[in-house]
DNA sequence: CTGGGCCATGAATATTTATGCTAAATAGCA
DNA sequence: TGCTATTTAGCATAAATATTCATGGCCCAG
């Protein structure tokens, strides 16, 4: 270990000069007669070694009162965060992410298995995401196909990436489109081996992480991989929402259209044999999809926003 | 009272962020919803509110053992500021002023009254003291007439009214010039008895703020109020020193010189009966002269920083 | 000794933070 | 209700702080 370049002696006259006495930098450098820089380094020092301490009281980024509304009345666990009014979508979702991520990350246990799903929600999450303890043989797999051949930043793909590199575990990819054009492409892709292993694999999931789509604001419209009339006849069926590429009814069940036998994911059956299934969202206007993913036991735990959670509720905050 | 703009939650939230957290304000004004400017008055609010704490060891700027060398070796009492090596001169007086205020503020007790000189030094500390009690009552007095007609930053009388306006007391300004040009003049100056009252005054001091003069350094010599060869004489009558516009020699003797009887300001006798006579000192070129004023008794404590009492003990530090 | 690598340093600069100012909101009052 | 006084927010910008970069000192191996 290299020896020191100060004394605390130093470091604790430069701190009690800013922190204290609240000279600006560049005056505590003449006192001292070094330059501002090496103040300003010397007070990140300071901080390191502790000699400067800064106590902020606890803040709780959760509000238990709708946790546990949502546990009594809908059986789900949840974690839900506080968050400001009137925030943009996009910055709603950077304060899920910022403020779940501690709690997420203590869900993933050493060995354990993590199926995850693509969103901007998600990937909001992933990022601030890290290993809280010790992150043994942590597996990631890619829960269901590419939504196109244009890899965005919050495709499954690329989350699942990321959080195996932060966990330093091994990923594995679903190296497939999500939807294919019919359905026996489809079962042809589901025939190949390397895909068979990860759909197995993911069945064996410990946790998976999954978004939850709507009608009316659905990935796959949106990249066009879906057409109007393929979601107008989804609505026909009953569908409600959609996880995983797999869309659901009022109940919770998967609808019976055509579509279901061009997708390649884990099918919602299994997913609603893995123990911890946690939808990760932002906003108010899935209600109804979650409510229906809840009802049907596909998602038994959530991690939400305070407004997504009210109106979840029913009650409008 | 003003109800507060801003919960202590909302102000703990951008406080952790910010201090824990380490995010830019900017980036919490986003997760807040608020701008950057808010945030910033925000954590100043926190930190008054004292939600916000920050700690800082001890720091001592005194230099004990070298205090307790000067009691020992000279009898002195002193305040050694501690300086970083390799200070410019006016950094070196800041510094002294920054450190020493606080020591200083405090021996001014209630309806004290202040004797107070000019100087560089002198200056840097009146700048930086407070009252740290009671104001009840206090007196400063201008220990000295002025220098020249240009009143300067450091002359006795804009000290002496800027200490006791902190102060909230009255100043009592010597109002005639230092030195005369001869005699007569003085003696006739010396009769009114606006000044004469200002003398008694300044003979009752309890503290008296000097500081201390040499020949090869004089604020007479600078401001060409004394000439090259008045110096000359001087020093061939013995002086090595000078208090109060007043030349003493190497036991601390005012020099019988013509120059005695033209001087307007406390004689060194008086001096000698005020309690506490404190010599406001910042460098190393002064020991000779102050080590005669301490030998005389003109001088009865000390405000010097860590090299000029080095030199002064003899030890190069 | 004599390079060569390493590290600390300060000047320059990029980034972040604080603040003066204007406009909008809110409250008090007639 | 309409008016003014006061507060509060955000923009623009000044001020302060962090960081990059080039340099020079120092240590160690040759």
């Amino acid at each position: 270990m290299a020896q020191s370049p100060y004394t605390d002696d130093q470091l604790i006259l430069a701190a009690r000069l800013y922190f204290i006495d609240d000279l600006p930098q560049a005056q505590i450098g003449k006192l001292v007669n070094v330059s501002q820089s090496k103040i300003s380094r010397m007070l990140a020092l300071a901080r390191e070694r502790g000699l400067v301490r800064v106590t902020v009281p606890d803040y709780d980024p959760r509000n238990g009162a709708l946790e546990k509304d949502l546990k009594d009345s809908l059986g789900v666990s949840a974690v839900v965060i506080r968050s400001a009014a009137g925030l943009k979508i996009q910055d709603l979702r950077q304060t899920l992410g910022y403020f779940a991520a501690s709690v997420v990350s203590s869900w993933i246990a050493p060995r354990s298995v993590v199926a995850i799903a693509g969103g901007r929600t998600m990937q909001a999450l992933v990022e601030q995401m890290k290993p809280a303890g010790s992150t043994e043989g942590v597996r990631v797999v890619q829960a269901m196909g590419n939504i196109d051949s244009t890899s965005g930043a919050y495709d499954a793909a690329e989350l699942g990436r990321q959080m195996a590199s932060a966990w330093k575990g091994t990923f594995l990819t679903l190296n497939t489109p999500a939807i294919l054009p019919d359905a026996d492409v489809c079962r042809q892709l589901l025939g190949l081996e390397q895909i068979r292993n990860i759909l197995t694999c993911l069945a064996d999931a410990n946790v998976a992480l999954v978004g939850i789509g709507t009608l009316e604001n659905s990935v796959f419209l949106e990249r066009k991989v879906l057409g109007k009339r393929d979601i107008a006849a989804l609505r026909e069926a009953g569908a409600v929402g959609e996880i995983l590429g797999r869309f659901y009814n009022a109940a919770g069940r998967e609808c019976k259209t055509p579509l279901r036998e061009r997708v390649v994911s884990l099918p919602l059956e299994e997913l609603r044999r893995i123990p911890q299934v946690t939808a990760v969202v932002s906003g108010s206007d899935r209600s109804s999809a979650l409510s229906a993913a809840i009802r049907g036991g596909l998602v038994k735990s959530l991690v939400i926003d305070e407004r997504g959670a009210a109106s979840l509720l029913g009650k409008p905050l």
